[in-house]
DNA sequence: CGCAATGATTGAGT
DNA sequence: ACTCAATCATTGCG
């Protein structure tokens, strides 16, 4: 529309026989019959209404009485002209086109979930992850698998064929647009910027659709994951053994139960499941002895028994191979020997696997239960005092 | 079914 | 980044 007056602008402005001719029809009918103007607004009229009731044939060949006129290079020009004066200003409005970081995020969370990326790629290793999280039987959790893998699989056809669909359609009206704009172009100036210029604001339209269809395929596989891989909806009890792995290492180092990464990486290793699942252990497990001791009391003296047995089994063997070695031999945690309940007759060789990469010991025995605990009414002698009574014997 | 146990998550604090 | 504390959601037992 801009440049449409703009062009009616400047043909009235430059006078001579163009402006005549083509520019203001009206203009030519006043000049050579100014006798009857009314009739010839009529006429004009009439035509411009009958234009939308002309045949295809029709227009095509008013089209091409339009192309051949005598006057149609000279208006061409004329258009040309002032084209010129007004490109800078239309070249102004394009560039700003950076990827959307929205879309991008989008992506990036498709081909995440496998359902953007090559086939089954993501999906799989998804899955393996959340496998591996639940750490339980492994029967159990591959049927599920297999069911979130064909809803995925579901979500990701769907996903596919849409974009297919969107894509097709944006080409046809690019391809549309594009022919209207050259076909055009015989009349009046378009660059191929221009062109481009108009492709660019149909894909960016599109695309905007485009998102909508990611941003809901995301959302879909949001609730699937929720649906099926939420941890807290399969949670799978640890097995006894890794139960007793981490139970093992926790009342041995009663008194400071906080394993260093690699300790937890052994622990993990050794239990079947990963670190963050025993980081949660831990906290859960500090969490839950601290705010009923008592109620540990029985558990801490098994697994006191347990490890002292343990530790009088290496500490045998270790006695035949270099007997005249002292049983303390320097170890910074001996000398909490006393009664800091870590680490029960200070040996800390807890079955020889390496698990002796504790943190140091701290001198005050079980401090970092002290914050708010208040000495428990439900905790009769507190559990180190029995522990290293129970063990001692 | 109710309940305790338990693994995971969340939000605040450091 | 890690821990604590509270909480959620599930499991397993009586």
């Amino acid at each position: 529309m801009d440049d449409q007056t703009r062009m009616m602008t400047g043909l009235t402005g430059l006078g001579g026989l163009a402006q005549a001719d083509v520019g203001d029809p009206d203009s030519v009918r006043k000049q050579q019959s100014l006798g009857q103007p009314q009739q010839d607004i009529g006429d004009i009229l009439q035509q411009i209404m009958a234009i939308t009731d002309e045949s295809l044939d029709e227009a095509q060949a008013r089209k091409h009485a339009l192309n051949c006129h005598r006057m149609k290079p000279a208006l061409f020009s004329v258009l040309c002209e002032i084209k010129e004066k007004t490109v800078l200003s239309i070249r102004g409005v394009q560039e700003e086109d950076p990827p959307d970081p929205q879309i991008m995020r989008l992506d990036n969370m498709l081909l995440a979930e496998g359902v953007s990326g090559p086939e089954k790629g993501g999906g799989s290793a998804a899955a393996a992850a959340a496998a591996a999280a639940a750490g339980g039987s492994p029967t159990d959790s591959s049927i599920e698998h297999s069911d979130y893998r064909a809803k995925l699989a579901q979500i990701r056809q769907i996903y596919h064929s849409e974009l297919e669909k969107y894509e097709q359609a944006c080409s046809e009206f690019t391809n549309h647009v594009m022919n209207l704009l050259r076909e055009q172009s015989r009349t009046r100036p378009i660059s191929p910027k221009e062109i481009e210029r108009m492709v660019a604001i149909i894909h960016r339209k599109f695309s905007s659709i485009q998102m909508q269809l990611k941003q809901s395929t995301c959302e879909a596989v949001m609730i699937l994951r929720s649906r099926f891989l939420d941890a807290r909806r399969k949670r799978r009890n640890f097995n006894k053994q890794a139960t007793e792995v981490l139970n093992e290492y926790f009342y041995s180092h009663l008194s400071n139960p906080y394993p260093s990464e690699e300790a937890k990486e052994e622990l993990a290793k050794k239990c079947g499941i990963t670190v963050s699942q025993v980081s949660n252990w831990f906290g859960n497990k500090r969490i839950r002895y601290k705010k009923n001791i008592g109620k540990f009391q029985e558990e801490a003296n098994l697994y006191a028994v347990k490890t002292a047995v343990d530790a009088a089994n290496v500490s045998a063997q270790a006695s035949q191979a270099n007997s005249p070695a002292t049983p303390n031999s320097g170890s910074p945690g001996s000398y909490s020997l006393s009664h800091t309940g870590d680490t029960y007759l200070g040996l800390r060789s807890l079955n020889g696997e390496g698990l002796n990469i504790a943190p140091p010991l701290q001198p005050q025995a079980n401090s970092w239960q002290d914050t708010t605990n208040p000495p428990s009414v439900t905790s009769p002698p507190g559990p180190p005092g029995s522990v290293h009574s129970d063990t001692s014997n």
